[in-house]
Parts: structure tokens; C-alpha cells; sequence
DNA sequence: GGTAATTAGTGGTAAAAAGTGGGATAAAGG
DNA sequence: CCTTTATCCCACTTTTTACCACTAATTACC
């Protein structure tokens, strides 16, 4: 499970280093091949055994609702596979640096069977808005969860 | 399960030391492997099975509802497994201090099935405040679970 | 109640590993 | 063919980890 946030600096190749407790992680459990695709505000990578679960979700709709064919579009056609080099870096493809606002200051944040990368810039504000709405937040969500937390 | 309050000294290096009876707690009933992750103004130590518990229940939403999604990476994402040294004490990473105001005084305190971690100046507050208010809690609560106190 | 022995808590040093930067070689695209 | 982009490899710096040492507090025992 990807856990815990670092912090990290993008390079001026456009290179990130996976945390080495994100590394073991994928050479224990998975094959070391990484996904990384964009969402609205950050990226996302996952190892590719979690990619093809997500991947086979959709296969299904070629043609089907348009929201669906939209989201296909945009979540998993900006899937790109980026190998791992003997640093343990990933080399970011230009056009998801752009997209997730990506410059030098770079945060990952694990999120159990994937992981998030983000401008920290970003992050900070985004984290910022859920601490103060943290006690909503844990008692609607516990209520849905149907625990006591 | 984890019961009462210790001072603590941060060192230099950010490094804490667990009580002894916490310790024991751990060795006896878990198998002393601790999660620490941060809440809005404390950090939480899980005992990592106790930790598992909490993160089953996110494993299913990689997409889904905003609300969901931003706790599971203000809460779950911060998660740090933190492995308990020969003297017994965890290395706190820099992040989570830094996000719970830690500098050097330090108090734990046992909340049964986990503990928190809190800046001494940040404790005195909340228990002052708790204090001030406790008949009118302590009414509340019992209400809620039910039970005459 | 006092003394000794043990354990808890704290501090520091040295070795190892992680993260970062840069140059050289190879591949791709115009 | 030349320019740009990507890949590989090496080297340096900082952080992390493991280990050792000391002091204070607690416990046990006489």
C-alpha cells in the first residue's frame, strides 16, 4: 500500500524520484511498471496491475453514454507508461507536467493502491481546505462508512 | 489499550520516544509495527492492524465521491509506517512535525486503541478548553451513547 | 526508609541509503 | 543532416538509520 507524502523536486529533464518506500512497494507486490495519467487538479500513477483492473472497468463501452466515453477519454487516454530508471526516477512527459501545473516544488501522496503527484502548491491549498473541514468531513463519511471511526 | 498522558522530549533529530507502558501494549497485544498519520491539530498513532481496519474501508473508492477522496488523502495519505528503534522511540518524518506544530514539548495521549501526538502548548489549550466546557459535553455525550454515565 | 539494581528516556556519532544534478550516448523528429 | 528529446551512467550531498553511551527515574530489596 502507497502511503505517506514527500516532498520532491522536479528536475530540469522533467525527471521525479519515487520515494524509495514507493519503490519497495512496487517491486514487492507489483512489476515495477507504472501508469501515470492526469485528473483534474494532479496525477496519478499506478502500477500496472492496478491500471488494467480500471482499464477492463471500461472496456466495455466502445460507443455508450457520452459522459462515460468522455471521462474514458480524458482518465485513461492520458495514460502513459513510464518506466523506471536505475536512479528510481520516472521521466514526467511534457504535456501532464502541464496539465498538473507541475514546476519544480512536486509533492507525492500515497493513496493506498495508487499514488497522487502534485504541484506542492496545490497540495497545500487542497489540504489546507480539507483540515478545516476535517470534523464534517469525519463524521459524514463514518456515517456513510456505517462505523463509529 | 492505550491509558494516560506522558511528557515527551523531541530531539534534535525529530525522534520520540514511545512510554514504556505503550510499548508493552504493543508487544502484547499487536505486532509493534506503528502507523502515525496527521489530524487537524494533532498527530494519531495506530497500531498497524488497528490502522488496517480504517483502511479497508477506503481501498474501494479510487474515484468516487470529492468528499471521500480528499479525506482519504488528507488522512490515509499522510500515514507513515514508522518502525520503532532500539531505544524504543519512532522518528516522527519532518512533514507530519511540521503539520502538528511540533517542536520540542511533546505530550502523548492514550486513546485506547491508538494515541495521539500533540505539541504540550497545543494539549494545555484543548484540555483548558474541554474543561471549561465538560459539564455540557459530558451531558451530550452520554445522551448520544445512550447510557446514564 | 535507604541503598542498589534495573529500566526508561535522551543525546550523539558513524555508516548507509536516498535524492538530486550533470554529462555523454542514443534515439527521435523536423 | 541537424536539432531536440530521451536514456543511461556517474558523482555528490543530504537525510535516514543503526548503534553506542549517559543520566535520571523507577523499582526492588534489605
Amino acid at each position: 500500500m502507497f502511503r505517506g507524502r514527500s516532498d520532491h523536486v522536479l528536475d530540469a529533464k522533467g525527471r521525479l524520484s519515487i520515494p524509495a518506500r514507493f519503490r519497495d512497494v512496487l517491486k514487492a507486490n507489483y512489476d515495477s511498471k507504472l501508469i501515470v495519467t492526469n485528473l483534474p487538479s494532479c496525477l496519478a500513477a499506478y502500477p500496472f496491475e492496478e491500471w488494467r483492473l480500471i482499464e477492463e472497468q471500461f472496456a466495455q463501452y466502445s460507443f455508450g453514454p457520452p459522459d462515460i466515453i468522455a471521462f474514458k477519454r480524458y482518465f485513461l487516454g492520458a495514460a502513459v507508461e513510464c518506466p523506471v530508471d536505475g536512479q528510481g526516477r520516472i521521466l514526467i512527459p511534457a504535456a501532464l507536467r502541464k496539465e498538473a501545473g507541475l514546476d519544480r516544488e512536486v509533492m507525492l501522496s500515497g493513496m493506498l493502491n495508487f499514488f497522487e503527484i502534485w504541484s506542492k502548491e496545490r497540495l497545500d491549498a487542497e489540504l489546507a481546505q480539507t483540515r478545516d473541514n476535517f470534523d464534517k468531513f469525519s463524521s459524514d463519511i463514518f456515517a456513510k462508512l456505517g462505523t463509529g471511526g
